[in-house]
DNA sequence: GGAGATGTTTCAAG
DNA sequence: GCTTGAAACATCTC
């Protein structure tokens, strides 16, 4: 489900953390979602922490947490926890009495709440990273960063000339973020068939066009998130009715019969790039 | 019961 | 050595 604007959402479900202290972690045993971290791990190293830092990269979480409980004067985190939400992972709150279910991986208790993480496919996944690690320095240039310019996207792209548009846009060291449905959005921006090849088009537009689209949807969360109420916040499922408008492709490419917003023709589907890829047939004609 | 799903990794083929 | 595409992952929904 997750891409850069439902992340943001659920960073944003988890943010009444910050401040709180973790006073215990409860984990599933055995998940897929761990990879190489044991869920042991998990347990001792936020037990007694303090959730100080929130971001987000592209589809990744990041928590940092603090010693601040041993060392009050500290507020710098010294480990952060990573989450990758997957296909169906999710971030929610909880009261604190909260009963974990199958497919809850882990819930981290303070005084007032929970902080659940769910995913029932487990294609998500979870790291922690010590201070030192700086997991954020390496990772590719967000789409809507100031440094994201032509040129960059020239020089990422001089041996992709044959790659397909939408397999271009899911490359996620290129356009961190960027999922199917996003993808989708920015090909019948353009005009164009989502499998037409990168050499038949302008890399400038590309560049402006899926920057328009992250800026649209974040802007749509943001519209979302002053309008909240309750501590549960919203999931990240609500954003698929509640947002972008129905002006956008998004609201009609799952839709039984579901036509193009912007010229009313029936929508095809097909696979490109080994994903399920919504078109208008006359928007964006095969070339 | 079968197909497909808002993702990523791995591996094989070109 | 690089790019591309298929399969695998696990479970739910239609």
């Amino acid at each position: 489900m997750p891409e850069l604007a439902e992340v943001e959402l659920a960073r944003r479900i988890w943010e009444p953390g910050k401040g709180q202290e973790v006073i215990a972690v409860e984990s599933h045993p055995e998940t897929r979602v761990y990879r190489d971290t044991p869920a042991g791990k998990i347990q001792t190293h936020l037990t007694r922490k303090m959730m100080v830092d929130s971001r987000t990269h592209g589809k990744r979480l990041l928590f940092g947490f603090s010693d601040s409980l041993v060392n009050p004067s500290a507020r710098d985190p010294v480990i952060y926890l990573e989450v990758h939400l997957g296909m169906s992972g999710r971030l929610f709150l909880a009261d604190p009495y909260y009963c974990p279910d199958k497919h809850d991986h882990f819930v981290l208790r303070t005084k007032n709440l929970s902080f659940v993480y769910s995913d029932y496919r487990q294609f998500g996944r979870v790291y922690l990273h010590q201070q030192d690690h700086k997991p954020w320095e390496t990772l590719p240039l967000e789409v809507l960063h100031a440094k994201f310019t032509l040129a960059y996207l020239r020089q990422l792209t001089t041996r992709r000339k044959g790659t397909s548009l939408k397999a271009l846009l899911l490359d996620q060291s290129i356009f961190p973020g960027i999922g199917n449905w996003m993808a989708d959005e920015i090909c019948w921006r353009l005009f164009r068939f989502p499998g037409t090849p990168l050499q038949e088009l302008d890399l400038a537009v590309i560049r402006r066009v899926s920057r328009q689209v992250c800026r649209g949807a974040l802007r749509h969360v943001a519209d979302k998130n002053s309008s909240r109420d309750g501590k549960r916040g919203f999931s990240p499922g609500s954003y698929v009715e509640q947002v972008p408008p129905s002006s956008w492709l998004f609201q009609h490419r799952w839709k039984a019969g579901g036509a193009c917003p912007r010229c009313h023709s029936p929508l095809e589907r097909c696979t490109i790039a080994t994903r399920t890829t919504a078109w208008c047939p006359r928007c964006q004609p095969m070339t």
